[in-house]
DNA sequence: GTCTATAACCTGATAGAC
DNA sequence: GTCTATCAGGTTATAGAC
């Protein structure tokens, strides 16, 4: 797992070329289309390598998808317990947060969901969500909301953050949108979404 | 979809037996991770007889792939072409198709959209949704909002609709709701989404 | 630590008997 | 049409030289 290197190790280690090509790869082809010779191509080293810093293409992959998982979950996770903060300026910095990470790491939402697809149950057990439901975000549009389940509203504000990335794809390549104009409207998003969730806490 | 078979041949053919088993892994487990050999077990068949009936791997994940797809979008393509609705009645209908269609194949969306990643251009040549930008949905939407982008209003739709069966493994595994619980919510969202549209479009 | 060569294994596909 | 047995190719992982 973690690995203990000499605190005098070159800024870019042998290492960490691994760690940082097999992130990409893994992200973009998912677990099981990935080979490790594609990583090894990436990292500019020679196969052997990777077994030898990382037992195995396995072990490699779970420590990506820790680091991935605690950054797709880490934009929301500290918010949605702050008790200082309203609701509104939640779902701001929660916007906020998560264009701004989905923008630098836009396969990042279609890999996470599809390799918990995969294994579900060991994704559960490493993060147990089940306190969301008890967050004081939760308890702050249960309040507003009390006739609806506040599953909902966060099923809204994830809906209308993340997915347009899982659709990034499809929209560029059938050519609705170019990459840029796709960013601009992301863009657009980060001021309209926290309008809109208001208004549908409203109806 | 409709298959033309000799009308005497019984009910379960062993090609259909396949194309189901096929249909059913490939959507569960996406194209890498599936083996010939998962979808022989599951169709109660052996081996061999798969490239009997379908000459390769990807040729029965080819068929499997296109009739996904003509399900998943199918179900707002006419409508959003239709002249004689209004904007109301055109995302009800897709609210209804849509969560109608994907509480009977939950992991349609994630399978589509993963596979789609893996092979984008492929997909845009023989889905050109590129006519979607003018149909009279997203034509009704600019007059409403002139002052966005109307493929806004269809990722709210599609985000809304379509992102909570995303997580839905996220959400049954981590003990958030029960698949049970998740199916009853999802029913109070078919109510819920066109007044939230509606709401969105005003704001 | 890094490489080349190779072992050990897995998977898609076919040959051939029935 | 359906099966068993097997091949051919590719992939992960390791042995061993440097």
């Amino acid at each position: 797992m973690a690995k203990k290197k000499k605190a005098d190790t070159p800024s870019l280690s042998t290492e960490e070329k691994i760690k940082t090509a097999a992130s990409q790869v893994f992200t973009r082809k998912g677990y099981a289309a990935t080979r490790t010779r594609d990583i090894a191509e990436e990292a500019g080293i020679n196969l052997a390598l990777l077994n030898y810093y990382f037992r195995s293409k396995e072990k490699l992959f779970e420590i990506v998808m820790v680091e991935k998982m605690s950054k797709f979950f880490g934009a929301v996770a500290q918010v949605l317990e702050d008790k200082s903060m309203t609701v509104e300026e939640k779902t701001g910095t929660i916007v906020d947060n998560y264009i701004g990470l989905l923008s630098a790491n836009p396969d990042l939402p279609i890999f996470i969901l599809s390799e918990i697809r995969m294994n579900p149950a060991q994704f559960a057990s490493r993060f147990p969500l089940s306190k969301v439901i008890e967050s004081d975000f939760m308890k702050q549009i249960k309040k507003q909301r009390p006739d609806l389940h506040p599953l909902q509203f966060l099923m809204n504000l994830l809906g209308l953050v993340v997915f347009p990335f899982v659709m990034k794809p499809v929209l560029e390549q059938t050519g609705l949108l170019t990459e840029k104009a796709f960013m601009a409207q992301m863009a657009v998003r980060k001021e309209m979404i926290p309008k809109w969730i208001k208004s549908m806490l409203k109806n």
